[in-house]
DNA sequence: CGGGTTTTGAGGTACGCACCTCAAAAATGC
DNA sequence: GCATTTTTGAGGTGCGTACCTCAAAACCCG
């Protein structure tokens, strides 16, 4: 028995092709016995509409776009890099893509472009940008004229968007603290860096890293957030005088971004040589750490599984299709070493 | 301007719909001069096939087969349940499975299953089989016959297969050395086993895991492997003879199959409180020790990866198109209890 | 130059579906 | 029962490609 078509609906339900099409593209105009009739039928038989058909047939173009935040951060550059490779390489077909970076401390710029894009037309926008009251709005209004919004690596709150793609951040930082205490050899202090406790998940990283800490590792003391503000000499300065003001940090936990310049402070200060360096995301700087010692373990999420599990997500909301979650779990990765790849 | 088609193609290059087909089919009958002024058209203008209609037109029915060892081990559960699920959920489209349970230490048998497979008009065969002059002979007639051969997580010589699927076991062995060695506390024995030292999987990994020991932490002795030759029986027997033997024992690698058994025998045994054990595969059975705390860590790959990844592989191999290497690159995912998922 | 071979063109059909039109049939209101 | 509205049927076209046939044109060789 073959694959049941549009023909096979028709013959079994006893009506006509054009029939058929309104029930299953929810066109007016069909009696609700007949409606409940062929919807019988297409259970029955299983039938499953042909995607390259019908989008052949529609010719749909989706229209995305990609809202990050601006400015040098080296994990943004990977996703764009991934964005850019996935396109160019027809994992996804027929989708137009538009990446718009955003000054993400300003709200009324990312504002702006969210506005511009429900206009532009797009079908779905996915983001990764902070949450604020404004951007709230311009969410609402965007999922209000019917685009797919689906939030990336940083989660916003549910009432906003569609979908979070990216890993339990919580569980994140449960992993990172297990790791931590199991690293470490002798009690100590902890400190933890981060560029913004502002954003979800570094916020969500913490609490599971002390929860895990906490319960397990309590020989240890964790000192409170270290904040940058995405200001690379802040973070530097500011690392280079704790590390010198206590002397028993044994261990370093980086919640964020500005690895770069956490790593050069370590490297400027009279870091203690089994010092437990534990870091998020790999990107040029800390594959380097992790191949040089300098790091022990980076907690990662894989930026081509990210983009290209949004952009399917997006593709089946669009299409008002049901999600494959197991194939969307996006995996906290742990990398060591020797699992770089 | 939208995006251009075959028409365009023909157009520009001032030649017939027909031979413009007959030049992107590789169809004969084609001077080398037109092909080369077609390709610059195709080049220039940024020709890419819709492969929506594409499919659509070539009514293309792929059938696969994957050839799987029988018995109950759980990660080939695992495996095939990760199969039932990719075919169910269309992940793939025209496609059709068939999967086969062989006796994989009757290598006579699996011939037998590998020519019928051929003589079945199956498109392509993904195996996961230990290697044997027989199964050799198989697969080589089985690529003569034009099918796609791919070798699912436990590679064979790369004369046999077009691609090997699956992780890097050398890097998974060094994994675990690292992990092994970062884990243990005091200096002390380290118990090596698995069911067959005869798969390749469990040779690689043993490398990888000797050489960082033995390179980093020197201070444990690594024990020679100890095989249990897929005797869920022999294998409890060993561990619970061993473990009475030496009570130096800080830490149990296991690196094949038959973890329930070892873990059984553990459990038997006056094991040290802290004992780190490290195995492979997140199947039911690891899975538990590792919310239990009877196993430290698990190095696994993701079995819907896996299956998915050699699905589109044996597609593009059949349709003798690229394949995109970034996107089945296979990770060596590292479970711990925090982020089992 | 003729006869043969190779290369090319023109055209068609099919794939499964979306979307359209127009008329016929059925249900509904009065 | 008749007029009106709603529901249904029959049929067509197009999406972009694959694959086929047959004839015409271009090329080759001696």
């Amino acid at each position: 028995m073959n694959k049941p078509t549009v023909h096979d609906i028709a013959r079994e339900a006893g009506v006509s092709l054009a029939t058929v099409d309104r029930v299953l593209n929810a066109r007016p105009g069909v009696r609700e016995e007949t409606i409940a009739r062929v919807q019988a039928v297409v259970d029955r038989i299983g039938y499953v509409r042909d995607t390259f058909a019908a989008n052949l047939a529609r010719q749909r173009l989706y229209r995305f776009a990609f809202v990050l935040p601006e400015g040098p951060g080296q994990f943004v550059g990977t996703l764009a890099e991934a964005l850019a490779e996935a396109h160019a390489s027809h994992v996804v077909d027929r989708v137009a893509l538009r990446v718009v970076h955003v000054p993400t401390q300003d709200p009324e710029a990312v504002v702006r472009v969210l506005s511009e894009l429900g206009e532009a037309g797009m079908d779905g926008v996915a983001l990764m940008t902070p949450e604020t009251p404004q951007v709230r709005d311009a969410v609402a209004r965007l999922k209000a004229d019917g685009l797919a919004v689906v939030a990336i690596a940083s989660d916003l709150p549910s009432s906003m968007r569609d979908y979070f793609i990216g890993i339990n951040n919580l569980a994140a930082g449960r992993t990172a603290g297990l790791l931590m205490g199991r690293f470490l050899r002798d009690a100590g202090e902890v400190l933890v860096v981060t560029n913004s406790m502002r954003s979800r998940d570094s916020l969500e990283r913490r609490l599971g890293f002390d929860a895990v800490m906490a319960a397990e590792f309590p020989e240890h003391r964790i000192l409170p957030s270290v904040e940058s503000f995405d200001d690379p000499g802040r973070m530097a300065a500011i690392v280079r005088e704790v590390m010198a003001r206590r002397p028993a940090i044994r261990g370093v936990y980086s919640m964020g971004t500005g690895n770069t310049a956490l790593l050069g402070a370590l490297r400027a200060s009279a870091r203690p040589g089994d010092l437990v360096v534990i870091g998020h995301e790999l990107t040029p700087t800390t594959r380097a750490a992790l191949r040089s010692g300098e790091m022990s373990a980076v907690i990662a999420q894989n930026v081509g599984h990210l983009v290209r599990s949004a952009l399917r997500i997006m593709r089946a909301l669009c299409d008002q299709r049901p999600i494959f979650e197991a194939q969307e779990q996006i995996r906290i990765d742990l990398i060591l070493r020797e699992n770089i790849l």
